[in-house]
DNA sequence: AATGAATGAGGGTTCATTCAT
DNA sequence: AATGAATGAACCCTCATTCAT
């Protein structure tokens, strides 16, 4: 029941926003009477977080899951890899990816974004912690997550939800390249007076 | 008078984020009444659009003035003085700012940013085409503008509204330093198959 | 306007009862939209408040205006005029009394009804105090007042809510006399062990 | 079972007043399902009927206990008894006494009050028939009872919810003399014209 | 041009009541 | 007998938009 309910939140937030997300629009899209999303939900802003934090925590199962025992490959292969795993899994649904990144910041004040934000980034301190003498050894190891995470998500749904005319796999390769250039030890000049 | 109706827009929105900005509260800033929007603006959103419009173009304005003249500085100073333009020039009105990310691609389709995004794309790609020589051969051109610019607007939208525990120059530090990378000619390795 | 919600509000409680009130009856009544209500009222309860408060006005100024100059009568002559005023302005309308005394109780925690009380009782101490000589002597001024002034009130409006089987002026004799009685002099045995 | 209901509804009412007192939490009081309370009872405002008649008769029981074989008493002593009775048992449960006061009267034209006002009537009047003798002459004893019975109950309940300043005694004291110096012979003058 | 009162559809939510299990 | 999930009408209230003045 709460899975229908949830179904339904989804669709509808896909079809018609945020905005467009009535409580008798998704009751009707459950088959189910608007008083009864109450039995399960204690108002509307409860379900529409819940959709989105199934559909992150889904995201995160189908990475993770992609990307098991991957760790020993080189690291080119290893960032290819996981790039596309979460290109494929944030693409389940690209309505629904655009209600998430509308309305996820404004809906409890970000919280449920950042959480994900948070588990990826343990993920790949975790890594790179491991990869210590193939890094720039001035990289400020925790900026550096900060800062990839956040990129890498977003210019993945930028991807997705701009379509822009570009092959998915140059994506790929310039994003990887991104990734793995800013890791590489290397002449760094950051331009300071 | 659409000015008087644009800082009022400006002013409820930044206090009051879009779902607070009535336009019976807009135009009680603006001094005037709710009907005498109707005669400037179509409905609504084109006042909160209009708002954004501006709040993107100023930010332009503001930006592009402060790099005249400093083409001739090398790479990495240049990046560095552009990162800070823009920084400084988003930190003008933070609440206003996150209105803006949060509800822009909501609003319009995304134009107005979308537009923004073009604008400086055109101006870097610009740049990077008196720099053909010093950057990687391979860099396939549109793709890493599009890359870059969207990553850096993104990332210095989330540093002024996340406000992580994180140094400023440090910030601007690590994000020359992707940028450059990025660019720099160097060993690729997609890890294609 | 104002006056229009009002007649409208006290039409409907009139004939329905606080339970069957609703805000769209009473603008359906008023001849206007449930929404322009809240432009004269901050919400419902707030309606149904200045129907009782106006109620209440006009019941003491009906009664004042019928008290003007009889002071001098002798005691039971006033007391009687006073009843019989009192009856009279309470009898106006009848279901409204009826939804006035039930619901005044639990509306705002029966201030609009206490505050009427008030204002009877200053009238009635100040009155008393000018016919001291002839009271009883141990007569606790205050509680005497307190007492009679609830009293009367509730039952001339049971008087007139029940419809006992009882001639209006054997009421007013009877109760003309149970106010009388109680503040002439005259043996006291409260009953003390 | 139906005890079980009753005892929930008045624990509900009593902390809830009216408006709080859903089934619902009338039924998770009682230990049992919504639905089962309409096994016993045809709807809500039966329950709530059948809880503050419960809660008369127990007034009722309560008070007439107290006053068995107290007939013999001097009338003040007597009145003063009753009183005191009568105080005490409409203290058990203040709570539950604002909502029966309140309520009483809307939930079904009143029936439950009337039908106990009626029943200590009855008892007033077959004591007063006994003392005829020592009664005004002039007295219409229905009228005389029916203002009486009323008035105390009135100002008893009034005084255990409006708190007013007034010690208890003296309170007592007072009604008590309202109610003897109303049935005792002496000059009459109700002022009539 | 400007007003601002009026609109009215629609919002989220509650809860007495029913009925398949 | 008992359940409790499901109902759905009705609740109060909001606000973008209109239009007579």
């Amino acid at each position: 029941m709460v899975r229908r309910i949830l179904d339904a939140g989804q669709e509808v937030l896909a079809e018609a926003g945020y905005e467009g997300a009535s409580t008798s629009r998704i009751a009707a899209a459950a088959g189910i009477s608007p008083g009864s999303l109450y039995r399960y939900f204690p108002h509307k802003d409860a379900i529409v977080s819940a959709v989105l934090t199934r559909f992150s925590d889904r995201l995160v199962s189908r990475v993770t899951a992609r990307m098991t025992g991957q760790f020993e490959q080189p690291a080119p292969v290893l960032v290819r890899a996981t790039l596309t795993a979460l290109l494929d899994g944030l693409d389940v649904e690209p309505p629904l990816l655009r209600t998430a990144v509308e309305q996820g910041p404004a809906l409890d004040g970000g919280r449920t974004l950042l959480a994900f934000e948070e588990r990826v980034g343990d993920l790949v301190r975790a890594y790179l912690t491991t990869q210590r003498g193939r890094l720039r050894a001035d990289a400020p190891l925790d900026t550096a997550v900060w800062l990839l995470v956040r990129t890498v998500e977003h210019m993945t749904v930028r991807y997705l939800l701009d379509r822009p005319p570009l092959d998915r796999d140059e994506f790929i390769d310039e994003l990887t390249h991104l990734v793995l250039s800013h890791l590489r030890p290397g002449p760094a000049d950051p331009g300071r007076p």
